[in-house]
DNA sequence: CAAATATAATAGTATTACTATCACATTGTG
DNA sequence: CACAATGTGATAGTAATACTATTATATTTG
């Protein structure tokens, strides 16, 4: 994918780390980095102290960014929502219909992630595989309703509220279209994740089955 | 619900326990008073330790039993997924409409759970809670692909594929029979998940919502 | 150039997730 | 009854984790 704005920056609740990552060298280097390194070992093996000797730098000086590794784990989410998000409204803020809209929308949550050079310092590519990974375990906690009254998952939120929303301007009498919005994100995820390692359980094999799987269930339940 | 098959055994894969705790006193004591702790503190905060003191008993005890507390938790998901399976082949046997087997099918998967007396030691109303918080930490880990293969997931894949035979008996052309399965039983989780920590992106707040809202989802797709 | 700030190095702590060993009690078998 | 096998409990010990605290050293900025 092309730069359209090279300016632009993912906007985090600034609860989410001590001192923002963007804001110096070391920061996207440990943003960066914890990427490639969740994705190689899995964020139960992830640990600063491994992080730190990977960017040659220290574990205290970690934690001068990120209280703690799930603080961080919330900022890789959050970050990823926050560019699907843009994604979202660039390609379907000029649709007119309807139908078009959700269409594309669906399109954009669901298709498998394109590396985006606007960002240089994160591999989306590879962030979205995390997330697939790993999402669920940032709100899975003890700690969920706290963070939630503390806006730490306001990105995703407003995401599914954009699909529901589309999804009520089609059909304002379905009654569920704040669970569909949600089923959509979600389960988008879970079945790139049977695909990798339950695929007896899944139906979306190739490139494009996963956006086709959920564009027909939600037209089909959106007609009827 | 009452007790209707008094000498059933949910039957767990032999791997994913030492010893089987369905054999004595004290494993029936592990399984029933984790399903409580785990309730209660969540399962990062549960530890074998924990659990010895709980039941008077000592942490290397425990460890004869299970060998980590992963392996506890694969035990209470598998026992969960195997005592829902029951629940469906009961409750869908005698059904000979293919519509109403399913309708039958994708209400007992997504209601919510009721006590049941026939295994004295577990709570089945904790128990889903459990899963409902928990279940996904069994498979999102960099095991996964081993332990699949030694069978520990076994009996969830079983019920995918009940129900995705389900619905090929509805309507053979349907081209994503495995997808719409594990997505009724992982979306209905996580709508449940949604109505007690993000209300506003569920619109399954309550008793019988999450039902009807995956039954009119799946019948409008078969329809058309 | 001095002061402020950022980073690195080191050390230390409580907890976790185990493993190992030994003692004791119970139970089953010949 | 004796003795062996088994199950359980108690204690100790280890490596790793997830931090906190302190101090030293760079680097930036005013």
């Amino acid at each position: 994918m092309d730069r359209l704005l090279p300016s632009i920056k993912i906007i985090i609740n600034e609860k989410i780390y001590v001192k923002d990552p963007d804001s110096s060298d070391l920061g996207k280097r440990i943003v960066g980095e914890s990427i490639l390194m969740i994705h190689e070992m899995g964020f139960e093996s992830f640990t600063f102290k491994k992080l730190g000797s990977r960017i040659s730098s220290n574990e205290s000086s970690i934690y001068r960014y990120f209280e703690n590794k799930h603080k961080l784990l919330l900022y890789l989410t959050s970050w990823y929502w926050g560019w699907l998000e843009y994604q979202l409204v660039f390609a379907t803020n000029s649709i007119e219909n309807p139908n078009e809209k959700l269409k594309k929308a669906i399109e954009i949550v669901t298709k498998g992630t394109e590396e985006d050079s606007a960002f240089s310092h994160i591999n989306e590519v590879l962030l979205n595989k995390i997330v697939i990974n790993e999402n669920s375990k940032s709100y899975l906690t003890q700690k969920v309703d706290v963070e939630n009254k503390d806006g730490y998952f306001s990105i995703y939120k407003r995401l599914v509220n954009r699909i529901s929303d589309m999804i009520k301007a089609i059909n304002p009498d379905y009654s569920y279209a704040a669970s569909l919005g949600s089923t959509i994100l979600e389960g988008s995820l879970h079945q790139y994740f049977l695909k990798d390692h339950f695929p007896s359980l899944t139906d979306c094999h190739g490139t494009n089955d996963t956006t086709a799987y959920f564009q027909h269930l939600v037209f089909s339940i959106l007609k009827s």
